[in-house]
DNA sequence: TACTATTCCGTGAACGTTCACGGGAACGAT
DNA sequence: ATCGTTCCCGTGAACGTTCACGGAATAGTA
C-alpha cells in the first residue's frame, strides 16, 4: 500500500535520485549500461512517478479539461473521444465537465479546472461572454475554443462552417420547391446559432423565399425544446412546409410533435437538422442533416492544444470544419395538395 | 501570469503560511478577526491553493476516475451524468477514460490513474479477469465496480438485477403467447451477459418454453453487432417470434435488421432491449426495454465513493439496483398467422 | 606529463502546501 | 506573585520529483 519512491528505485539500483530520474526520462547523461539496472529495478518495484510531485517542479500535469454544456447530447460524446484518443496516445487524462449552459457554473468550473492545474482547456460552445472569456484568457493559456470568435493570444479556435451549413438546408428546401420554411433554433444566443440562420436566411432571401422573425421559434437545445418550439411554431404558422433545426436533437424532438399534429414526414413537412448525430440514421424516418465530423473536431482540438503546450510562443491560425449535407427520408418535394394541408 | 501563492497572501494580511491555511480551511486555532483579514487578501489577490501543493501532502488529489468501455454507448454518459453531478458538488474532477472494451488497455488505463493519483476510482463493467481485478485492488484503494463480483475489502459492488431484467422479459414474451424466442447477446461474457440470459432462459423453462445455445447469437455490444447477429439467427432460426437482447444499442440493431429482412416488428418478431436508453422512445416503433436507472447508478457510486474515502476502514454493503419492464411498441401478441412468417 | 574535453553521476535547492510542534499573551484562580 | 489554561499564531519539516550545478573519472591531445 506503501508508495514505491523515487528513492526506493535508486537504493535498489544503488545510484542516486537523479540517475534514476534521468533513466525514466531518458534526458541523456546516462550509460546504457546504469540505465539498464535502474530501469530493470523500476520493473521489480513496480515504481510509477508521482505525478503531483512532477507537476509541483515541471509545471505540467498531464491532464486537460474539457467543457461542453451536457454530455447527455450525444454530440459531445463523439466529440469527446477525439479528444480522448489523442490524449491517451500521449499519456494524457482528461476531466470532463458539464456546464448545462449555465455561465455561472462553467465560470466555478473554469476556475476549478485552473486550480487542479490542467495543462490546458478545450471549450465546446462556451456560455460566457466576450468581457468573461477574455478576463479568463488573460490569466490562462492555452484554451481551444469551438465556434466562436474570441480574439486573444491564448485562444485557438476552431470553428464549423455554421453559414454554410444554414446555405445547404436553404438551398436545398428551395431546390424542392419549398416556399414557407420555418426555423426551430437555440433559445440562447450562441455564435453558432447566429450563423446558422444567418447562413439559412440569406440563401433563402437569395431565392426570393421569405424568412423574418415570424418564422422563428426558440426553445432549449433539446428533444423537449425541438418538441415544443416546434409545437408553437406549427400552430402559429400552419402553412410552412419544412423545418431548419439548431440541432438533430431538437430537429427529432419537431419530428415528434409533427407526429401528435398528424403531420407526415416528409409530404407534409421536411425537416433538416445540423451536427448529423447517430440517432439521425436510427429513427423512422431518418433524419436529413447537415454533417460535421464531430470525432475530427475532438482530435483536431486535442492535436491543436498539444501543439500549442510544445511551442507555447507560437502563433497558430484558426481552423475551420467543413459541412456537407446529408439526405435521409426526412425531406421530399413539396407536395402542393399537402403542402397546404388540405387533407 | 505568475501564479498567487499562499506566501503572497501571508505578506499581504500580515501573517504567517499557516494562518492563511487555517483560514482557508477553517480548521480553527483562529480568530475572527484575523480569518476576516485575511479572506479579504485572499479575495483581493484572486488566491487559489494549488491542488497539486496541497496533494504533496494531504494524499488527496479531489480526483476520481471513472472507466467504461465507450463513451458513445449512450448508457455511460447518463451514468457519467450522475456521477460528475455528486462529485462537482463535492468540488471532485472526473476523469472519463473508454477501455474499449480491451484488457490490455483498462490495465494501462488503472495505472495511469493511479499515477495520476486520482482519490478512487469506478469501473462500469470491467473486462479485466478476476485475477487481475483482485491483484490491482491489493494495491489500490477505494474502488467502485458495477456488474461484478469480485470478493475484496477494497472493492464495494454496485449490481443490476440482471437476473430480474431478464425474467421480466421472458416472462412478457410467454404472457404474449410466444413459443420461440431467441436471444441477442455480447459476444464478451461478462457477468451481466451471463445473468441476464440466466434470468431469461431459467423463466423460459420454467414455462416450458425451449431456450438452448442454437437460439443464441453473440456479437459486439453496439447497432453494428446486434444487427449482424439478428441477421444471423434470424437466418437459421426463420421460426423465432421474440428477441430479447443484451442491451438497446444491440436491440436496436436486431429492429433493422428485421426491417431489411422485411419482417414487420412487432407484428412478425417482438423485440426488448436493456438498459432503456433514451433512444428507446425515440425509434419508431419504440423499442420495449428492460429499465435501469443509469443516472442513479452513477450518483450511488460516486456517493459510496465519497464514503469510503471519508471512512476508509470501515465496510460497506453492496448495492442492488431495481429494475423493471417497459413497454412500448415492439411487443405485441403472438399472432399465430404472422408467428409462421406464412405471408 | 600536463592540460583540456567529454562522459557520467551525485548534491542541495526548489516547487506550494499542510502537519506537528512550540511559544507568547491574556486571563482567572490559588 | 505564581501557576495553569486557553486562545491564537508562527516555525521547521515533510510530501516526491526535477533543475542547476559541481565534481570525479576517463579519454583525447599537445
Amino acid at each position: 500500500m506503501k508508495q514505491v519512491t523515487i528513492n526506493d528505485v535508486a537504493k535498489a539500483a544503488g545510484v542516486s535520485r537523479q540517475t534514476v530520474s534521468r533513466a525514466m526520462n531518458d534526458k541523456g547523461e546516462i550509460s546504457e549500461e546504469t540505465k539498464e539496472r535502474v530501469l530493470t529495478a523500476v520493473r521489480e518495484l513496480g515504481y510509477r512517478p508521482n505525478r503531483m510531485a512532477q507537476s509541483m517542479v515541471t509545471r505540467r500535469t498531464g491532464t486537460v479539461g474539457l467543457v461542453f454544456s451536457d454530455i447527455l447530447n450525444p454530440f459531445f460524446p463523439e466529440v469527446a473521444r477525439g479528444v480522448q484518443d489523442v490524449a491517451r496516445e500521449q499519456e494524457y487524462n482528461v476531466f470532463l465537465c458539464n456546464t448545462d449552459d449555465d455561465p455561472k457554473v462553467e465560470t466555478q468550473i473554469l476556475q476549478s479546472l485552473v486550480a487542479q492545474g490542467v495543462d490546458g482547456i478545450i471549450i465546446l460552445g462556451s456560455c460566457l461572454g466576450a468581457k468573461a472569456l477574455l478576463e479568463f484568457a488573460d490569466t490562462y493559456h492555452p484554451i481551444i475554443m469551438t465556434n466562436r470568435f474570441v480574439n486573444h493570444l491564448n485562444i485557438n479556435q476552431l470553428i464549423v462552417d455554421n453559414v454554410r451549413g444554414g446555405a445547404l438546408a436553404a438551398e436545398h428546401f428551395v431546390q424542392q420547391g419549398h416556399q414557407h420554411v420555418g426555423i426551430i433554433t437555440n433559445e440562447n444566443v450562441s455564435y453558432s446559432r447566429v450563423r446558422r440562420i444567418q447562413g439559412f436566411c440569406n440563401t433563402l432571401l437569395q431565392y426570393e423565399v421569405a424568412c423574418d422573425d415570424s418564422v422563428i421559434e426558440s426553445g432549449a437545445p433539446t428533444l423537449a425544446g425541438g418538441y415544443a418550439a416546434a409545437k408553437r411554431l406549427l400552430t402559429r404558422q400552419p402553412q410552412l412546409t419544412a423545418l431548419f433545426a439548431y440541432n438533430d436533437l431538437m430537429a427529432l424532438g419537431a419530428m415528434r410533435a409533427c407526429r401528435d399534429m398528424n403531420l407526415n414526414i416528409p409530404e407534409q413537412v421536411s425537416i433538416i437538422g445540423f451536427d448529423d448525430i447517430h440517432l439521425t440514421s436510427i429513427v423512422s424516418p431518418s433524419l436529413s442533416s447537415i454533417r460535421v465530423d464531430k470525432y475530427m473536431i475532438g482530435v483536431k482540438a486535442m492535436t491543436r492544444l498539444l501543439e500549442m503546450l510544445a511551442r507555447p510562443d507560437a502563433e497558430f491560425p484558426w481552423q475551420e470544419m467543413p459541412v456537407e449535407l446529408v439526405l435521409r427520408e426526412s425531406t421530399c418535394l413539396v407536395n402542393p395538395q399537402n403542402g397546404l394541408k388540405s387533407s
